[in-house]
DNA sequence: TTACCTGCAAAACCTTTGCAAGTAC
DNA sequence: GTACTTGCAAAGGTTTTGCAGGTAA
């Protein structure tokens, strides 16, 4: 896939934009999906990773790659971090501040470095509650 | 797969930690297998997956599964963290302290935390000299 | 009008798994 | 002897892609 010259706002890119940002759930591209199919039926799954891909390069949504599992996607784009249950695979938001100044980073083994991902790993509440049980 | 109450140390096990303890390079399961092969011709590329999960669930190696691309695997298991080339996917070292203390961590969002991952991205040397010709 | 985009289905890709034979302990 | 492990090959699940017809600007 070569990145388009220039962009159109489609149906289909819409409404996978509206949905993503109407919802804080993180969802993975399966879900995005499911969460579409609902106002538009005929979207191919094909389109919405199309979709998302090319939404992510152009910065209006953000990619959650981390840890091996699948992706979910996330529409605040605002610097925050995520926490990632490791049995159900659920990723919530995790309020805490990183000081890691991008400044600093420019120091070490001959890379341009660009940035860092940090990602929080733990066992969600209702996990909690079922491993009590 | 279920845990198995033991674990022993096969042939195929022991070349496959070797090897990858020889490194630096943080190979994927392709990789390793590659490796592997060159002394072991017959091994399977399943059974090097599976020793590279029960390895890495046994802590004698570090399975790098960060940004959605394939899982690098590192058989050096002390703290440290890794950048990631993000033209070509080679991943090094990055020697940078983390002040992210894990006791202020079970503060947020009713989770119970259990750690975090850090990894750094940028533009690796040979890519850089690369992209200036 | 013309790139860009879509739906469909097939392909690609990495990883996991079932099974019968082999092996560490 | 008996779990654990292997090689092989097939299956699994997610993501990408080719193509011909559609569509935004």
């Amino acid at each position: 896939m070569t990145d388009p010259k220039s962009t159109r706002m489609t149906k289909q890119r819409q409404v996978i934009l509206n949905e993503l940002r109407k919802v804080t759930s993180h969802p993975t591209a399966d879900n995005i999906y499911d969460m579409v199919r609902a106002r538009m039926p005929h979207i191919s799954l094909g389109t919405v990773y199309r979709n998302l891909e090319l939404l992510a390069r152009q910065g209006d949504i953000q990619k959650l790659s981390i840890d091996g599992d699948r992706v979910h996607y996330d529409g605040d784009v605002s610097e925050h971090y995520h926490i990632r249950c490791v049995k159900c695979g659920r990723v919530d938001d995790y309020p805490v501040e990183a000081n890691i100044s991008t400044k600093e980073l420019n120091q070490g083994c001959g890379y341009e470095v660009a940035g860092f991902k940090l990602e929080f790993s733990g066992v969600c509440p209702k996990c909690k509650k079922k491993s009590l049980s």
